[in-house]
This record gives structure tokens, C-alpha cells and sequence, in this order.
DNA sequence: TTATAAGTTGATAACGTTGTCAATTGAGTC
DNA sequence: GACTCAATTGACAACGTTATCAACTTATAA
């Protein structure tokens, strides 16, 4: 910026007014400048202007997400960039593999970078270490699951609700027997899901086989193998309920491959690619992760943009997309 | 910082010190300072550090893709961020839509935060506008396209030979008459996917049909479409090639719909989670975007570390998965 | 003509941190 | 007791930028 300035035969400051787009510059300077900055090459240090700058805003949100290779989760990251981009602000990405320890190294990391805000999917459940940064002028935004022990915005799914939907649609079809897949119990919205089947079947006056539940089932592989035991059993479901998209994925492989998928219903919680063209069509409680992650980046714009008044919580809905899986009848 | 060092008793100099764990502090000193740190809460400033700092790393990298959202950017962002962390390195990630204007600006970004390197999957073909940047010191690394007028490290997928495999599949199962669906083409890995297409047909004495080539086809919806015209032809095709995975997909939705997945074969370039469960299974020419993640910020962070070496070109090989859709013969 | 205002421009300090180098202390050596 | 040396600590400038405020120029009004 100093050789800027020399070329253009112009002060510091004059150079910073032009690069700032302030009015008080002459045309005949300002055009001076641009070509100085252009022949030199120039590049503008935003670490250093926001350093001495009076909003002290570097433009930069830290976003954490349980994966960011989930489908869910990449898909409220991409609205979430769309909402950024719009304002010039970039967008720090990380995964947490619902550890907790890595949820609170990455948000270190981001807060150490002095982002202006944090949309975070926690794996934790206490974010009391939230507060000082909040304190700080750090805005923040809960998605999916809600902040423990701090009073955050959020923006959540009503995970109960859409679980009693689906299991409710499996009842109405004549299932009694119906087994569940739940996710780690340490995620929130485990929790939640796990609490609406138990609802559901309380209201229909069914008793709660505990042999038909699988809980603390992550990923893939396991919910495939917790199927093919549920299967096994002597008095087996005739239909099943998982709780998460890679569950749905994994129990839908085992039914498949033991050419049960046209005798055992089933729904899933959360959407799944390429759903509708399985034969039969996986019966789905779908989430809506665009509309959470647009809902959120704008709340938290709105935080970063001043706004104090009290927390914001929303929950978004669900849908029941019926594609032939759910349908299927005891 | 001065708060810390005046609650501590000390100068400046000596907090830097006992956080940047330099050896020439006594014991009590840092036990002292240490105490100071944690009863005012003090947050070290990255950003002022790395400006004064004499190696001038942020500690942050910059990952351009097509779309964080996209099975096979994610899981590229999801390897990248992974050997990050690992050194305590921060990503930003963007999608540049296959921009050039996006990706543009997108980097004038990153850059403009000083980032020490970039991982770039380009939507342009002229990346001349980087050699200033890379003169400025930053490293960078060109993932799944070559870059345009720049001399670069690159990571590819070997387009030709994997296509040639696929389309060879087909031949093999007695087919002549083979429709191909490709992206745009402006996007290098499309033309050299459709180059494979050709030489194979010609390898294989097999006359070259413009009606059964759509070119410049993109997303699930225009697949679909462009499936379904394929199909009206008065000599339709008896098998299909899709040269990207959400071609792939619309294609498949089609064939569905109109109960022609059994007689129509179909091969695709790169994986589609639930191919499997299909019925057919999708058969798929599978990139392996984990590795190309993994070695592409492995890549990236010799140069960072000073790697001066000539520029490094790897292709990563494809794999054939045959899952049924592929063998259907004609 | 002078006073006043409006529009430009620049000198300087400051943002939070670390590099450089000099000063101080204490122990060990002869 | 004088000397050397290593270990510890601090004063100050600097990284690249912007805020503050003062100074200068030109136009307008009285």
C-alpha cells in the first residue's frame, strides 16, 4: 500500500479511501490510485484492515456440522454459503463426528480467528464455555439441536412430532411389531425421535417391545447388522422405523439383501438420494435442511447486524413423503 | 494482552512468550502469566499474530469446489479438512456453480485473508490471474481439472481411460447403439470423458451417432429430459452412458418411470450412493474422491512446507463396479 | 474584499501481536 | 574478587491497515 502510494504520489490514507470506496476523493486521485493499485498489483490485506478497523468485523462466519459430507449436513452448509456469499462473508467449514472435544477445539479455532459468528450443530451438551465468547460480541446460532446451559438462538426440527407422524403411518398400515433404530443417545435429536415412538405407540396402546429397539446405532454398517438381528428374532417386526438417514440407508441394504424389502415396511427419518427409485420407494419423514440453514444464517446476520432482542426459536417441519416402503401393509 | 501482562507483572513480550510456549521463561513467570490468561479470559488474537509473525502463516486454507453440497465435493472438502485439522489448519470452503465469475471472486477472497494455500477444483480455464498470487507465496493445488495457462500440481482422475472402460463394458455386452449424456463443456473433465466415448466407439469399429449424444446436459432434471428424448428416438439406444453422477441419477428416475431400467443398460462416471440397492444395481465407473482429498492437501502442504519441487501431476485410476445395470445385454 | 463553508488531502497514532536487541541477574571459574 | 557466560526479561519498533484531526484549496456569500 506504501508503493501505491508513492506511485500515485498520494498519501496512505488517500490510498485507503479509494480502496474503501469513502467519497471524499478527488476523480482525478481516485483514478490516479486505481492504476497504481493495478500495475502493482496490489492486494488488499483484510487481516490487517479489520485488525485496525472500528467494527473489528473480518467478514468470516465459522460454521460446525457433524460432517460435512453428510447429505444433511452439506446441504445446510451450501444454503448457509448462499446467505454469506451475498454479504461478502466467507465461510470457515468444520466437522465435529459428534465428539466433543473436537466440537470445542474447532470452535477455538474459529473464535481464535475472530470470526463475527458460529452456526453450530453441537455434539456437546453444555456450552456454558460459550458464554465469555458471547460476551465477547461473538453472535451465535443453534441448528438442529438446541444449546445446553446458554440461551442461544436455534432453529430445530420437530423431531418428535415427524417420529409420531411416521410411526403412526406404520400403525395405521396394521404394524404392532415395530422396530426402531436410534442413533447415538448422546445426540439430542435422538433423544427426541426415541421419546415420539414411545409416544406413539403409548397412544395406540401398544406395549413397548424392548427386543424390537436398537439404540446407540451409528452409521451404516451398524444399523445394517442391528437390522439383520431385529430380523432374527423370534417374534420379528413387521416393520421398521429408523431414526437417521445412514440408519434408513443401512437397514434398507440388509432388507434388501435378505429379499425382505417388499414384506417389511418401512420409514425413515430424514431423506434419502436416489429414495424414490428403490423398489419399493423408501417411505421417508424428510427434514427440510435448506430451509434451516438459509433460517439461520439470516438470524444470525440479524445478530451480527445488532439485533438484541430475545432468543429466537424456531422448528421447522416435517414432511411424510409416502413412496411405497411405509405403505406396505402387515 | 497488556491486561494480562499487567495483572502477571510482567511486559508484553514475556505473555508472547509463555503462549507461544518459548523456552526462555522461568517456571514461575509462566505459572504466573498462565493464571493472569485464565482469570481475564484473555483470547489471543490470530490474526494480529500472523501480521506481525515473520513466516506471515494464517493457519487457514482456502478449498474452492463445484458445490459443497455434491456427494463427490464433499467428500473431497470432508479428506482435505481432515489432514487440516491434523495441523491445526482451518478451511474455508466455497462452491463456485461452475462460475467462472464465482470462482473468481471466491478466490479474491480467500486470498484477500491471506490464506497459505489454496485447493481448487476450477470452473475456469484461464487461471493466469493466479501467477501473482503464487508469486505472493501462495501454494496451491488443482483438483479433478488441470489449470489453464498456469504450471501447477494437480490431482486427476484419468477421465479417458475410465470412460473407455465403461463405454467398452457395454460394447462387450453386445451393444452399438449407445446414447451418452454429458455435462458441460466447458467442464474439462467433461470433453475428456466424451473424447473417451469417441475413441472407444472408433476402437470398437463402431460408427459415431450424433443423435444419441447430448451434450452440455446438467443437473437430475435436464438428464432426465434429455433420457427421455434419447428414447423417442425412431432408433433409440439399447444402453446409456452418463458421464456425471446426478446425470446418472436423472437418467435412472427416467428409465424408472418409464419401466425401461430392465431393458435399457446403463453404465455411469462416478459413484452414486443406494446404486446398490437398486433394481438393477447401478454399474458405475467410481472416482475416488478421498484419496484425490487426502493427496491433494498432502500435496498442498509440501509446498506450504517449502517444497520448491517441479510441479507434481498424479491421476488417480477408476474402478469398474458392475451392479447389474451395465450387463443387461441387448 | 473578507469571512465562511465545503471539499480534499495528509501526518500521526493506533489496532494486537512478535522480532530484535539490549539490560539484568545469578552462577560458575580462575 | 573480578570475570565470563548463560538464562531471563523488557523496551521498542514494526506488521498493513484505518480513525482522528488538522491543514490546505477552492467556491460562495456578505
Amino acid at each position: 500500500m506504501r508503493e501505491v502510494a508513492a506511485l500515485a504520489g498520494v498519501s496512505l490514507k488517500t490510498v485507503s479511501r479509494v480502496i474503501n470506496a469513502e467519497p471524499a476523493v478527488s476523480d482525478e486521485v481516485r483514478s490516479r490510485v486505481v492504476g497504481a493499485i493495478q500495475r502493482l498489483d496490489y492486494r488488499h490485506d483484510h487481516a490487517a484492515s479489520s485488525l485496525r478497523r472500528s467494527d473489528r468485523k473480518t467478514s468470516t462466519i465459522g460454521v460446525l456440522l457433524e460432517d460435512v459430507a453428510n447429505p444433511f449436513s452439506s446441504a445446510l452448509h451450501r444454503e448457509i454459503e448462499d446467505v454469506a456469499l451475498r454479504r461478502g462473508v466467507l465461510v470457515l467449514a468444520g466437522s465435529s463426528d459428534e465428539d466433543e472435544a473436537r466440537e470445542q477445539q474447532l470452535i477455538a479455532a474459529f473464535t481464535s480467528r475472530r470470526v463475527d459468528g458460529l452456526i453450530i450443530v453441537p455434539a456437546s451438551h453444555d456450552h456454558s464455555y460459550l458464554l465469555s465468547e458471547r460476551r465477547a460480541g461473538t453472535s451465535m446460532v443453534f441448528v438442529d439441536r438446541p444449546p445446553g446451559f446458554l440461551d442461544a438462538d436455534s432453529i430445530l426440527t420437530d423431531n418428535q412430532a415427524g417420529t409420531r407422524q411416521g410411526v403412526g403411518h406404520l400403525i395405521a398400515h396394521g404394524h404392532h411389531r415395530i422396530g426402531y433404530l436410534g442413533d447415538l443417545m448422546t445426540i439430542t435429536t435422538a433423544t427426541e425421535r426415541y421419546q415420539g415412538y414411545e409416544q406413539e405407540l403409548a397412544a395406540a396402546r401398544i406395549g413397548l417391545d424392548p427386543q424390537l429397539v436398537r439404540l446407540n446405532v451409528h452409521g451404516i454398517d451398524k444399523a445394517d447388522a442391528a437390522t439383520v438381528e431385529l430380523l432374527k428374532l423370534t417374534e420379528p417386526p413387521s416393520a421398521l422405523f429408523t431414526s437417521q438417514n445412514l440408519l434408513t440407508i443401512g437397514a434398507s441394504r440388509a432388507l434388501h439383501r435378505l429379499d425382505l424389502h417388499h414384506r417389511i415396511a418401512l420409514v425413515g427419518f430424514d431423506d434419502v438420494l436416489l429414495g424414490d427409485l428403490l423398489e419399493p420407494g423408501i417411505t421417508v419423514i424428510a427434514q427440510d435442511p435448506s430451509t434451516m440453514g438459509r433460517k439461520a444464517a439470516e438470524q444470525l446476520f440479524r445478530r451480527i447486524d445488532g439485533d438484541q432482542s430475545a432468543s429466537v426459536h424456531l422448528v421447522v417441519p416435517t414432511r411424510l413423503i409416502t413412496r411405497g416402503s411405509g405403505e406396505i401393509r402387515r
